[in-house]
DNA sequence: GATGAATGAGAGTTCATTCAT
DNA sequence: AATGAATGAACTCTCATTCAT
């Protein structure tokens, strides 16, 4: 059907690699000839691809970051509507999920992220892309709790997105922790999300 | 009215130009000569007072990062000798003075104070100045979760310092979240911490 | 309706781009590209067409400029061997048809052509194709005033050659002029005309 | 009184190496680089001296061209102020002084001029600089031919406006001419000066 | 302590051109 | 005849840094 795939190919290349590198480097210091030394292209082929180095960033995010978002929250809430369905262990799984980037379990997803946070003072696109993360996972994370507080398993005297709102905070709090301390122990987490039950 | 002296004036100027500045532009892009065009100073003067512009970044974190916890800390172990002792009060208190910056409420602090994260992935002497941050707030963090479960204000089936670093986390993921959507409501964070008292 | 074979349309349309584009945009800022995105097709078909952006700049001297001139030469001289025959209104018309762009009345035929006199400073072979159109318009113009001169309509006491080439020059700097300002009047060329006859 | 008077000295010499380059390549294809090599810096420090390569040449325009028309208004309005007058005389040093670049009589003053009115399609602010030199040399030959009818020298029956923007516009026409052929005589223009006297 | 000039490395980007398909 | 991918050289401009004055 496509006559020339290969551009796609490189096209996955570019934004994989830039995946690593914005995570190791951030986004200032990784150059589009470090990006293309790593894909194997000269710096020109860049161009035929993506329109700028911004460009690519956005394509990054509607690529890697959206969906990642998108997986998670499908493979939850199929996991809500399951019997006996033990939301304690599901939000664990959660975690997790958020946790580990597609290469293991190093931060390099937290990493890219906080870029964006960063960006998304200077760059409106991004900043409102940010924003309707934080609407989406409100959201998401909001169900999720108001399922453990109907089946009595989470305390039901807070509203369910308050909850949520805490878990999130909490769960990007230690992810930043982690950019710092890559190995520290996971184990607080636990406990946190335990804190809520019965 | 000179706090400092002549030599330490320019020094501070340009600490506190680039304070200001590396909350706006982030650490990348912000060159030498928008500090000294701030500072009313030609670049070259720059070098009469810093080695680098890596070693003012070391400068700012002494000068302005680590005196900022110091404050806190004591001001707030300060009020947990006094009688009556209301923790829950404290910690709301504790709350505020993190959050506002020298400006007043708007995220300077925590936009500055993220660059720093970032840059830790490459910077060995950040990374482990952070580190040491990080043990300091679990320690002081923990000092008064434990006096509030002393009191009887704060539920005692979880360690001080689980509860401690939760609110840590908790703390920076908000702040966070400020950063891409300033005029969020704090209002949720209350909720937060008095979710812990009985 | 076709007046191109299939082949040769888009070449031709490829020619009618440039010649927009280089009157807009000037040789060096008209990129493959540009031209293409104009024609609707991309730009590596370019080169099915053309050898180089050079090549195609001397396909358009060829078909675009030469022939104009001879158009403009053709008809002239008809007027020419008309009985009675006005002398200076022939001239005034011939103005015209210099001036009127395919487009109408605006500078697109000056700014391209003058866009040749530059290149001509480094490019021997449109130097000498200036060169010899020079020698084509100072033979053309010789053989209309000497016309003039022959029906007692031009003065006599001047070379026909002379008046000829200072009838080209003025010319060439009043297009000139149109360049820097399209809506100046061109009332004092009719002057200018009218200045040399009887 | 000039601390660092190298810093002018420099950038006169980028200024006057520009006026070459863009005589012989053009504004184009003249880099930086190849100004800087001529001036025997790098190509960094000419942003010392100016903040873009469109910076340049504005400051070319009013240092050398502007400059230029003022030169030869003052000497040519001196003279015609003496006694016995030779306005005849005077329009034909007028035109020495036109065409002879400081670097001879070779056509720089030509290409480089010329660079501005392909520029003006494109540039707003060329485009309004290049109008006002018409007004002004417009004004300026008028004085001139007005001072040639007073003294019975020049006809009267056209209006001096109309003579000096013929005038203008040959020379124009003429200096044209010389880009493409820069051996042409110059006879033409002298008999063409002559014609309009009695 | 401060200045203005200069350096040199490197950034993002453009573009004429080539070529397998 | 046309495409889309890739090349490689060139370009303008930025910036941390050095240094004589």
């Amino acid at each position: 059907m496509t006559k020339y795939k290969s551009g796609e190919w490189t096209k996955q290349q570019i934004i994989d690699a830039t995946f690593r590198l914005i995570a190791d480097k951030g986004y200032d210091d990784m150059s589009i000839e470090d990006i293309m030394n790593e894909v194997g292209k000269t710096k020109g082929a860049f161009y035929s691809h993506f329109q700028s180095k911004e460009d690519l960033l956005y394509e990054l995010m509607r690529t890697k970051l959206d969906r990642k978002f998108d997986e998670i929250a499908e493979k939850t809430l199929n996991k809500l509507k399951e019997e006996p369905c033990d939301v304690r262990e599901i939000l664990l799984q959660l975690l997790e999920m958020v946790y580990q980037g597609s290469t293991g379990s190093d931060p390099v997803w937290s990493a890219t992220y906080y870029q964006f946070f960063l960006m998304s003072r200077k760059n409106p696109f991004i900043r409102e892309w940010l924003q309707e993360q934080y609407r989406e996972w409100e959201s998401f994370m909001a169900t999720v709790v108001r399922r453990g507080q109907e089946l009595g398993q989470i305390r039901s005297d807070i509203e369910a997105r308050v909850i949520g709102n805490l878990l999130i905070a909490a769960f990007q709090g230690y992810e930043l922790r982690l950019i710092v301390d890559p190995k520290a122990d996971l184990f607080e987490e636990r406990k946190l999300v335990e804190s809520f039950f019965r």
